[in-house]
DNA sequence: CAGTATCCCATTCGATACTG
DNA sequence: CAGTATCGAATGGGATACTG
């Protein structure tokens, strides 16, 4: 009732202020460098050892690839399988809950990449009005 | 032919290697302390004044707001109207492309909402691991 | 091979004060 | 009202070297 016209804002399915905070958490969680890079590897290729990640993963550095998996492993997104062998080898593979994670996160890849020459042209548009403001 | 069986990880529909690298390029711009915020208040009320989001948003600085407006407004996701009045009179609003971003957001929050016990439950029973390890 | 440890720089962000 | 300017603390992340 309160509603004008479009439906292009369902208001109703727009989560409340407060429910909008677990999104904010997980964003936080994938949202940085490499998080999503190390799920994307690992969503194509079932299992991985340490150092073929480090390999898929370029320009990646050995501590933030650990950090990054070690995040990962914690929340329940990543098995580590340790095999003591010598030398040692440990595997890497997405839980039930990380591939539960590829859906969503497909969804916002096709936004990025339906949406990414849009945003770029605004970005280059936007900047042209700062620049040479004066002359 | 080379998939076993399940269809859960559906191997052609995960975006290769270097069309990744777009959906990083999103989760970067999106990813940060306070935009999700942002475009959650404007995704409910439409138009909103400098005042009114700052108010909404709890915790943010107004440096923050207006950091993040202004990164939201270069890339083409929100809409800035200045009424020239004294006092002045800042209008935000998303646009077009800025509503598009709604719905995959809406993924993600989905399944945080939906998962946001069970990676806290990991996460505790990870962090139990850790702890007290020679005892 | 699979990490850890350390150093250090760059960026992020909050607090505070000021302005058209 | 709607910002901008400046400072300082905290955090993120790369490079390098070392280890079981």
């Amino acid at each position: 009732m309160i509603e004008t016209d479009t439906g292009v804002r369902n208001i109703d399915v727009v989560p409340s202020h407060g429910e909008c905070k677990k999104a904010i958490e997980i964003l936080a969680r994938i949202g940085d460098k490499w998080t999503v890079m190390v799920v994307g590897v690992l969503a194509r290729n079932d299992t991985l050892r340490y150092s073929e990640l480090h390999r898929s993963i370029e320009g990646i550095s050995q501590r933030m690839l650990t950090l990054t998996l070690k995040g990962l492993e914690r929340d329940g997104l990543v098995e580590r399988t340790i095999y003591p062998t010598i030398p040692p080898r440990v595997e890497y593979k997405l839980t039930d809950l990380g591939l539960s994670l590829i859906e969503p996160l497909r969804a916002l890849h096709a936004w990025a990449v339906t949406h990414h020459s849009s945003i770029l042209t605004a970005r280059e548009a936007f900047d042209m009005q700062r620049v040479v403001p004066g002359t």
